[in-house]
DNA sequence: CCTTGAGCCTGTATGC
DNA sequence: TGCATACAGGCTCAAG
């Protein structure tokens, strides 16, 4: 499932394989996988075609393609546009030879005035997708980013992060720590798998009172989201099924080093008892009964 | 305002 | 064999 490590080798792959191409044709395969694109298929594939994809952006869990060009008629302040791309569970955007025959779940392709390779938007559950953003500047000295997402918050490896400030919000926060750290607003990029890896190295249970957790418990925990996301970059992103591959189709291999995702019934890297998986959220949680025990007051 | 939980979507795995 | 059910889970939105 692609969370921050999966997006980020994503983008790099685009960064290097689509920036500086010129768009030339677009088709929409499947009207889902732009519903976020309110004004539909048709402007989505006009607006796009003759335009220059300059870059390849990301915060959290989205990616972004700022375009070249003219912004729509009467804008001012903005600053230009760009394709907004996310995975949901299943998206892959892959780099492929035109000749290359098309995936079973192909929804958008993009094909570039070179001829050369083209972009796929490939996605089983259309749980992602794409559309056309605005670029602003998020508040003074902010980051220029897609009006969609001007709400998410900074993620853990951005410079910029304010670890202070996270701290605070986690502790004025009422709730239990793992939802905290999938709450976008909060910190992006953590999803279900890196949440359950940090809490396991932190030893703390996913219903750990917010408001209970001490400033340098947070810190902590802080450090170890980046360790864990830090080692899945390094690895080149997760990847459990065939869903998740690479921009170039390559599956990323981080998911033999994971201590407690997916492990149910399997010993504990640290102490030896049998991993556990419960009901969370409508999904699954895994920890270990031991290093990570019931708190005394758990939020409910 | 904040917190919570249902629902979206489709392929795979499992049980009867 | 066929059918039903559970599960994967980031995000949105409505309700509390």
């Amino acid at each position: 499932m692609p969370e921050l490590p999966e997006v980020e080798t994503v983008r790099a792959g685009l960064q290097k394989w689509v920036a500086g191409r010129r768009i030339e044709r677009v088709e929409v395969r499947h009207p889902r996988a732009i519903r976020r694109h309110a004004p539909g298929a048709e402007h989505f594939t006009a607006a796009l075609s003759g335009r220059t994809i300059v870059d390849a952006r990301r915060r959290g869990k989205y990616l972004w393609l700022p375009l070249d060009g003219p912004v729509e008629p009467g804008d001012t302040a903005e600053t230009g546009e760009a394709i907004l791309a996310h995975l949901g569970m299943s998206g892959q955007l892959l780099v492929q030879p035109p000749d290359e025959p098309d995936e079973k779940h192909l929804r958008v392709r993009l094909e570039f005035a070179d001829g050369g390779t083209e972009l796929r938007f490939v996605d089983q559950r259309t749980f992602g997708g794409l559309s056309l953003a605005r670029l602003v500047r998020a508040g003074l000295g902010g980051a220029e980013l897609p009006a969609e997402i001007a709400h998410i918050a900074r993620d853990p490896v951005d410079p910029e992060f304010d670890d202070e400030a996270f701290v605070a919000a986690l502790r004025r926060r009422r709730t239990g720590v793992k939802r905290a750290l999938l709450d976008q607003s909060l910190i992006s990029g953590v999803g279900n798998i890196y949440a359950d890896e940090a809490l396991w190295r932190a030893k703390l249970h996913w219903a750990r009172a917010t408001d209970t957790m001490t400033r340098p418990a947070v810190r902590a925990l802080l450090a170890d989201v980046r360790g864990v996301l830090g080692d899945a970059l390094r690895a080149g992103g997760t990847s459990f099924d065939a869903l998740y591959v690479n921009v170039n189709g390559e599956s990323g291999y981080f998911d033999r080093s994971l201590d407690v995702y997916g492990r149910d019934g399997e010993p504990c890297h640290r102490c030896g008892t049998p991993i556990r998986r419960e009901p969370f959220m409508n999904r699954s949680s895994y920890r270990c009964p031991r290093c990570q025990p019931r708190p005394r007051h758990p939020h409910p």
